[in-house]
DNA sequence: CCGTCTATTTTTGTATACAACAAGCAATGT
DNA sequence: ACATTGCTTGTTGTATACAAAAATAGACGG
């Protein structure tokens, strides 16, 4: 909040260095704020993001917006299009199915894992996540909900010790959010169940392989409220359509 | 082999539009030119890499090069240190491990299913470059054998139907060929061995939990090679060194 | 009244100019 | 002789200016 009054505001040609904040920190402040706005889908998939109203919001020039705006088609939460610039991804069909896959490989093959790693502290932090994920859910506030399922399930890949594979996972977790927003149904919402506590109780325990099961079961059953049909934007068959 | 010709030489301000290739074209070319040459060790780990002398090399502006420098960063191939320019990324012992161990994860993982996919066509293709590799190792062109490898093992992978996870095993050869020149033995060299045929003999047979194994024990006996300890660079202690 | 062509406007792509920072070097003082 | 300090130089960070390409709207002809 206090960052917002210091991001927009003057922007003097010499006052640039009066800010408390160095240049880079203040960038990786812009690209969480655009970054949050897609997974927490206020910003929807399609929406177009201009350079130049992005640079007028943040207070600094489109160079620094296209670096972000770059990092994130990297990282495909935006699609980039030649002269056409920046919109949110909208993921396709296959896409949904490949995430999904791949957490499904790589989240689980973790489990056991982290099973051998967890401690009190990180069990507390999971159980904090747990918890605020279902609280905001019972509040009716999916923004929150969603980013706390996708923290829970990034934290979790975190405790297996390997940077690389949790950064994966992170990955993978934002862009379920965007598969999510463009697939879910209306009336479900992400990870509804127990299945997160639950995955606590059997980490405790040691028990890897029941929750690497588990972990399975949770994911098939997100990937199965969702309705993934690819509803066909381009040439949408007209013959089929009005000559039936 | 042309391009080149075109990319180097004149770039007379008015020229830009003159080159028969597209501007978006011209940038993934010579993004891949950096890559391949960080990839072959043509670029070794710890190399600076300074904006204006790449600006020149290639004949575009350093807004272009900065572009391709911050891509290439987020995959990991240079890192970018702050007021300090871009240099080849040296990995460190850790993410060493790490990767080898994604790795292990991930390949191992999608054997089965690549048993399932492979046909003709990619048995023979993954043939190829596996002649390929042994030759360009009998050759002893350590550049052309690095680049097959990761190459086989990023067309392997691939094959099971999966783009998200291809391309992040695709980045984990990258950086697994980096590993290599930093803490690579000078002798030996990467996957020297038959595994890489005896690994299409065993999927072209549909037998895919057999090639996750071998797989798996490939991948053990590259990283065994390696000389994985952390040289460290930071504080020297001088007195335990000349006093002792 | 509708379709097409053109002109305008909007928006991105690229280069360059300028300012800030880091490093190396020299000079001076202790 | 050594350390510290100030200057000079090289390199990056940021903004802006300009050019090219879409999108849009308007005018003209059928």
């Amino acid at each position: 909040m206090n960052q917002r009054q210091d991001l927009v505001g003057q922007r003097a040609p010499g006052s640039r260095r009066g800010k408390g904040g160095d240049g880079a920190e203040r960038h990786e402040i812009i690209y969480r704020s655009i970054s949050d706005a897609i997974i927490e889908h206020r910003l929807k998939p399609g929406a177009r993001l201009r350079e130049d109203a992005l640079a007028e919001v943040f207070g600094i020039s489109r160079t620094g917006i296209r670096k972000i705006l770059q990092r994130l088609a990297l990282e495909q939460l935006v699609t980039l299009t030649p002269r056409r610039g920046a919109s949110v991804t909208r993921p396709t069909a296959e896409e949904a199915h490949e995430v999904f896959a791949a957490r499904q490989m790589v989240e689980c093959g973790l489990m056991p894992e982290v099973a051998r790693c967890v401690d009190e502290a990180s069990v507390k932090t999971l159980h904090e996540l747990s918890d605020q994920e279902q609280k905001a859910l019972r509040k009716g506030d999916h923004s929150a909900a969603i980013r706390h399922s996708a923290d829970f399930h990034t934290c979790l890949a975190r405790l297996a010790g390997n940077a690389t594979l949790a950064e994966f996972v992170e990955r993978l977790c934002f862009r379920s959010s965007l598969i999510l927003a463009v697939y879910g149904k209306p009336g479900h919402l992400g990870c509804e169940t127990h299945d997160h506590a639950t995955l606590i109780t059997l980490l405790k325990e040691g028990r890897g392989q029941e929750a690497a099961v588990l972990m399975g079961n949770h994911l098939r059953a997100v990937e199965a409220t969702l309705a993934i049909v690819e509803e066909d934007q381009e040439a949408p068959d007209l013959h089929q359509i009005f000559l039936s």
